[in-house]
RNA sequence: GGGUUGUUAGCUCAGUUGGUUUAGAGCAUUACCUUGACAGGGUAGGGGUCACUGGUUCGACUCCAGUACAACCCA
């Protein structure tokens, strides 16, 4: 068969995909076998695939493959989240670019627009996984605001209030002035700025005196209700008890005295602004403070303000310097370096407001949650995550769940004329038990009014594993029964607390069982310049463009080579492109044996009988390490494990010891055991790259129908033959030192060379004598037992070799050889014999360990013995 | 400011409960080879006082303490 000397990937990954699909060889039902289940972390219904989606991906498709090929029932859920803040956004801006205000439409109508986005652009993302050769059960695809996740997202919000674990608390916030919401503490980045520190100074009230502060936020002296100093202070005693003039709008607040102030920093005293700064929050309800919130949503300065209403704040501080300085208030303005948040959703500064919202109690889930994963029913790999996760549950706060916005499962929260409030899962419902619990009101439909907001999308996913299986609303299904727990969970770490704790926490509460049995924590994908690659910067390759260059199991392997788990991957396409070499090396070891012509006829050689046995042996001890790296979950090991063992020794090393002569045919026997070799090396690998692995398999024989690779059986560890292993590594040396010395002395390989072994005390196996022949290019191996004349020699372990020289030796050059070597086994010869004639380590030392080292130290005097023996024959 | 993790070859990383031939791999690099599966190849080499300083021990890359630097998380 004519076959290209290049691998190309691009038409035969269509091919094979297609072939999966069409074969349904991805989807799982229920059965009598033993499941293996995962669910994908869900994307972003609106994103597009990026690096850390490609590596978190394939490592997912890796186990599921191998657990397909063991046997199991595999089964891979994709899906993909709502992600209310980011897709919410994207619909705005496309509204407003169409003159739409979201202000100016329904929720009904807005809701129909989000959707049409969301059939618009959210299957893009698992489209691209399929290039990557995802083998996901695409019949579950599933997403957040589906009707029976939506319904369950409902229902726990429900159960959960009922338990008493949901409250409505007043609470300083992370608000989004532009997504108009608030945000997590986990979504808020903090960035080191160069800001303004501006000093100003505080009328004392009936006094010709003033008091000095220093603030970044000038524009929020207008929402000031106090000055606070430090009791021990002794520069403010004389102000203690009296009171100030708030700059600009003269309203008189109160000194007050805490120890909180930090009387190192800036002035010594602080300005007290409640309803924008945590910190002065919570002196505010310590001191009985009001409260007065300057600022609208949106960022704009409200009425509450008095000055500058309707103004940004940004431009309010501008504009408030000109207005404090023509008072004389300002006393200087330093530089200033600080940190300030910023939404991730929108970069938005936040700012932190006093709101209603709505929170789930951690302390009833925060210590189950950390059990489990203290005593290891759930492990995390690495486990150095351990200790993060300890140190957040054992600090955990209370989660804010509600989010300002339409898109998203609203909260099913009634209330009523009289205040009151009724949790219930329809109108109707609500209805009824309003009228259950009031009946003098005689309430109807429009005197209930919903809560505006919906959930945080983190409330939906962290129903996920569960909800794909529709275990909140039927907890007795079939499915839910089957799949669950799942098996193993592959996300990035930077999501451990929003959803990886709150996912274990959903699952005690519901099904009573963890989620999954490990976590294997990826690296995060950076560029060279160790930056984490992002959209906004532009430093991430496309990755169906490395695709379209690497092929994707290039991709795939490139991308596993060197990510450890929890390991940052600095990416560089150079391993892309090592992946596609490996590629084409595959495929040119099938173009060599696939060329070879059967002759049924020939006997089997003898050397092809031994490559068989050492390959045999040495296939099962790479399988088994394979095996314990897989169970370490040490992916880029047991594939580096896999690739050397293709590399060098199928291809370099047993290929070479049984090819045929040039043009000659190979016998049957030898023919079928190298391409039953060949299967199984494609089956260990198929995991990693699914593509070309299918393509050889199919190359190798002709195959039945539905005779294919992705769910064959992998390759069972046998017993295996550890003494062949060990001749070969002897052998393996002597080779290449004959190699390095026909390198040395310009001998080319179509001259056949004599060896000549002195073997001393039996220290040389000759049971691959016969591949030392062929690989060597010898005519005749013959042993003897005095040092031949005019011949080179070299030691391997304590055998003596040589080889008969027409041309005369360097002497000098050999005698330096000699000499470096000589010194090099005395240095090592001089720390064991130290350790040897030190009488505490002979005595403390196990026995085991002592063997050791006299052996080293015997072995290391016989080699000193024989190349002082080469020497002297130099000269 | 608090916490977590790390620092081993030019790069990315292994190094198992302290002893396994005076530290290993892949990539990169150097020299040579290469019409016969593969230049996206082959062969052979070079390259590290294991961040630093102490301590424990017969023995430390490995355990302990401190220092420096870096990354991440939380305020």
């Amino acid at each position: 068969m004519e076959i290209s000397s290049k691998y190309n990937p691009a038409e035969l990954e269509n091919k094979w995909y297609s072939h999966w699909m069409q074969k349904g060889y991805f989807h799982s039902v229920p059965d009598d076998r033993e499941p293996y289940t995962i669910v994908i972390p869900p994307p972003n219904v609106t994103g597009v695939l990026h690096m850390g989606h490609m590596l978190n991906n394939t490592i997912q498709d890796v186990l599921i493959r191998r657990a397909r090929m063991s046997g199991k029932n595999a089964c891979w859920v994709p899906g993909t989240d709502h992600a209310s803040i980011a897709t919410e956004n994207k619909v705005v801006q496309k509204l407003k670019l169409q003159g739409i205000e979201k202000s100016q439409i329904t929720r009904e109508q807005f809701m129909a627009h989000a959707w049409e986005w969301r059939e618009k652009h959210g299957g893009i993302i698992l489209e691209q996984l399929k290039k990557l050769g995802a083998s996901c059960d695409w019949d579950r695809t599933a997403f957040t605001m589906d009707n029976n996740l939506y319904e369950s997202v409902i229902d726990t919000f429900i159960d959960l209030y009922n338990k008493g674990y949901i409250y409505r608390g007043v609470r300083m916030v992370n608000w989004d002035p532009q997504a108009l919401t608030a945000v997590s503490d986990e979504e808020v980045v903090y960035k080191e700025v160069q800001s303004k520190l501006y000093y100003i100074r505080y009328k004392v009230e009936g006094e010709e005196d003033y008091i000095t502060i220093a603030t970044t936020r000038p524009e929020t002296i207008l929402g000031d209700t106090a000055v606070c100093v430090h009791p021990e202070d002794e520069r403010f005693t004389k102000f203690h008890e009296k009171k100030v003039l708030v700059p600009l709008i003269n309203r008189t607040v109160p000194i007050i005295i805490d120890e909180y102030v930090d009387r190192e920093f800036g002035t010594g005293a602080l300005k007290i602004t409640p309803a924008h700064d945590i910190n002065d929050y919570n002196l505010g309800l310590k001191h009985k403070l009001p409260s007065i919130d300057i600022f609208n949503d949106d960022g704009t300065l409200s009425k509450a303000a008095t000055l500058l209403v309707g103004v940004d704040r940004f431009e309010a501080r501008k504009a408030i310097i000109p207005m404090l300085e023509e008072g004389k208030y300002i006393v200087k303005i330093e530089e200033y370096g600080n940190k300030i948040g910023y939404s991730e959703r929108t970069d938005a500064v936040i700012e932190p407001k006093i709101s209603l919202q709505w929170f789930l109690k951690m302390d009833a889930f925060a210590p189950k949650a950390l059990e489990v994963v203290e005593n290891d029913s759930i492990q995390f790999h690495p486990a150095k995550f351990k200790n993060i996760y300890r140190h957040w549950m054992e600090n955990v706060k209370d989660w804010c769940i509600s989010r300002q916005l339409w898109w998203g499962q609203q909260i099913p929260v009634y209330y009523l004329p009289n205040g009151e409030m009724i949790v219930a899962k329809t109108p109707k419902d609500a209805l009824t038990k309003a009228n259950e619990q009031f009946p003098v009101l005689g309430l109807t439909a429009s005197d209930l009014k919903q809560d505006e907001d919906v959930v945080d999308t983190w409330f939906s996913s962290w129903l996920w594993p569960i909800a794909v299986f529709d275990g909140i609303r039927k907890p007795e299904n079939e499915e839910i029964k089957y799949y669950y727990p799942t098996n193993d969970l592959v996300t990035a770490p930077d999501i451990i607390f929003f959803w990886v704790a709150r996912m274990i926490m959903a699952g005690i509460e519901y099904p009573k069982d963890i989620p999954f049995r490990n976590v294997y924590f990826t690296g995060i994908v950076r560029d060279k310049l160790g930056r984490k690659m992002s959209k906004t910067l532009g430093n991430s390759p496309d990755p169906i463009d490395l695709i379209a260059q690497y092929g994707a199991d290039g991709v795939r392997m490139g991308m596993l080579l060197t990510a450890p788990a929890g390991n940052d991957l600095p990416f560089d396409e150079a391993l892309c492109e090592q992946g596609r070499n490996f590629s084409n090396k595959i495929w040119n070891a099938l173009r060599l044996v696939n060329g070879w012509e059967k002759d049924s006829k020939l006997a089997h050689p003898e050397t092809a009988a031994l490559a068989v046995q050492w390959f045999e042996a040495r296939f099962n001890e790479v399988l088994f390490q394979t095996e314990e790296y897989f169970d370490k979950f040490r992916l880029s090991d047991a594939l580096m494990g896999t690739y050397k063992l293709i590399w060098d020794d199928f291809c370099s090393w047993y290929l070479e010891m049984i090819k045929p002569e040039y043009g000659k045919p190979i016998d049957a026997l030898t023919l079928e055991q190298t391409i039953s070799f060949f299967e199984k090396l494609m089956q260990m690998l198929h995991p990693f790259m699914p593509f070309i692995t299918e393509d050889v398999w199919h190359h190798l024989r002709p195959r039945e129908e539905g005779d294919d690779i992705i769910i064959s059986h992998k390759p069972v560890v046998k017993v295996f033959n550890q003494n062949i292993l060990q001749q070969f590594e002897f052998a393996a040396e002597v080779i290449n030192a004959i190699r390095k010395l026909r390198a040395e002395k310009n001998i080319p390989f179509r001259d056949a060379i004599q060896l000549q072994i002195k073997n001393k005390e039996g220290a040389y196996d000759s049971t691959f004598d016969v591949i030392t022949s062929k690989l060597c290019n010898i005519s005749q191996i013959s042993y003897v037992n005095e040092n031949p004349e005019g011949t080179f020699g070299f030691v391997a372990r304590s055998a003596e070799f040589f080889v008969p020289l027409s041309e005369n030796i360097d002497v000098e050059a050999e005698k330096k050889k000699l000499q470096e070597e000589i010194l090099y086994t005395q240095g090592f010869l001089e720390t064991v014999t130290k350790k040897l004639s030190n009488e505490r380590f002979v005595a403390n030392a196990p026995a085991k360990v002592l063997e050791l080292e006299y052996k080293k130290q015997s072995d290391a005097l016989a080699r000193i013995e024989v190349l002082e023996q080469q020497m002297r024959n130099l000269i």
